[in-house]
DNA sequence: TAGATTGTTAATCGATTAACAATC
DNA sequence: TAGATTGTTAATCGATTAACAATC
C-alpha cells in the first residue's frame, strides 16, 4: 500500500484533470496531456499509476473512462462517503452549505455541538448533541468526520470522535491531536497557511 | 532565501510551541523539547535554525524569547498583517469571525461581492462591491488576499486580486490558479483534502 | 573538569526525473 | 515499417537524519 501523501494527491488532481476531459468529449489522454494539466512532468505521471499497476497502451495512451474507473476505486470513489460534523459553529455551517462535496460523492450527514442553542434536530443536515454523537456514527457505520470545534474543547471532541468509531479526522483547530494508531489525520490550520503565505510573499517581494 | 515549504511550516509550528512553554513560564528549551513537541527530530530542529543562521547557547539550548523573537521577525510577524477576502459567502463568514487570527496577528479589513444583496460597507468588517477592491487594496497597501468564491468565478475573481496589487492567495476555489511570477498562491482543497482521508482511512481498515 | 548540548558535516533516505528498451 | 508512447530501471536531486567535534 502506498503511503506517500503527495503521491495520493496527485491521484485526486489526476481524477479531476480527467473528469474535465472527458466532459469535453475526450476519450484518450498521453501521460504528457496529464502532466501539463496538473503541473508535473510525465515521467511523475506514469511513475504514479504503474505504482498502482495502471496500464495504459504503448503508443495509444489512456482511455479515460477506464483510467476513471481505476482512479476511483483506488480513492474509495466507488461509494457515497458520508461524513460527520464536530461543531456546529460558522465554519460547521460553511462545510454544510458547500456545494463541491456531493459531485465527489461526499456527504455530510449531521453536525454534533454541546451548544442547546444550536440543535436543529429536523434541518437538512441534523444538528445533535454531542453525546448522540456515537449512537449515530455506530448506527449509520461512519468512519469519517470534519473537527470544527474552537481549539480549547478540540481534543475533547476529537476523543469523542475516536470513541464513537470514527477512523478519519479533518481537524480544522490549530493543534497537533493525539490519536489512537488505527486513525488517520489531516490537518487545515488556516493561521499557518496564511503565515506561510506572508513569508513567501516578502521573499517575493525582497527578490523583485 | 528558503523556499521549502515544510520548512517554514515547521517555523510556524515551532513558534506556537515556544508560545505554549512560554506561557507556562520557561524561559529556555534544549532542540530536543521543541521536536517532541512538534513530532520531528532534535536534528531537524538544529537544522532549521541553522538555515536562518538562528543560534543558541551550546550546552545552554535556546531563549524562549529570544527564539520568537526571531522566528517572527522571519515569518513576518513584527507587524500586523492585513487581508481582504474575496467572495461574502459562508466560507468568508467563518474566515471574519474566526477568533484565531488576530492572536496571530491577521487582520481581515473587508471583503468583496459581486451580489448587492450581499454588501455591508458599515459592518465591522465590511463587505464591498467586487469594482471597489482596487481602491481600497492599494490605499490600504493590502498584500495578501483569501479566495473564497465558488470555482466558477474563482479565476475573474483571481484576476481582479492580481489586478488590485494583492500578491499572496489563500485559495479555496478547487482549480489551479493562472498567477503571475510574482505572486503566491496556497491551496486548500476540502474535497481533496477529505478524499485523502478516505483513502488513508481504508488503508488502515485493510492493515488492521 | 565532566557531562551535555549545539552547529555543521557527512550519510541516508525517499521522491522525482531522465533515459531507453519494449511495443503498439 | 517508422514513429511515438508506455513502463520501468537507473540517475539525480533534495530533504531528513546521524554523527561528532566544538564548546559552554
Amino acid at each position: 500500500m502506498i503511503t506517500n501523501k503527495n503521491c495520493i494527491i496527485r491521484l485526486s488532481r489526476y481524477k479531476n484533470a480527467l473528469y474535465r476531459l472527458r466532459d469535453l468529449g475526450f476519450v484518450k489522454v498521453f501521460s504528457d496531456n496529464l502532466a501539463d494539466a496538473i503541473g508535473v512532468t510525465a515521467s511523475q505521471v506514469r511513475k504514479d499509476f504503474s505504482l498502482f499497476g495502471i496500464t495504459g497502451n504503448r503508443k495509444g495512451g489512456y482511455e479515460i473512462a477506464s483510467l476513471l474507473e481505476k482512479l476511483g476505486g483506488i480513492l474509495g470513489k466507488d461509494r457515497i462517503e458520508r461524513v460527520i460534523i464536530a461543531g456546529a459553529g460558522h465554519l460547521a455551517y460553511a462545510l454544510m452549505h458547500y456545494r463541491g462535496f456531493e459531485k465527489e460523492g461526499i456527504k455530510i450527514e449531521a453536525a454534533f455541538d454541546i451548544d442547546p442553542l444550536k440543535f436543529a434536530k429536523n434541518a437538512q443536515i441534523p444538528v445533535l448533541p454531542m453525546e448522540e454523537m456515537k449512537d449515530f456514527v455506530v448506527s449509520n457505520n461512519i468512519k469519517v468526520g470534519v473537527l470544527a470545534v474552537p481549539e480549547v474543547g478540540a481534543q475533547r471532541a476529537a476523543d469523542t470522535m475516536f470513541a464513537a468509531g470514527i477512523k478519519g479526522i479533518l481537524n480544522f483547530a490549530p493543534l497537533r491531536l493525539k490519536a489512537p494508531n488505527d486513525c488517520a489525520i489531516n490537518n487545515v490550520n488556516l493561521e499557518i497557511e496564511l503565515e506561510n503565505l506572508v513569508y513567501f510573499v516578502n521573499v517575493l517581494e525582497k527578490k523583485g
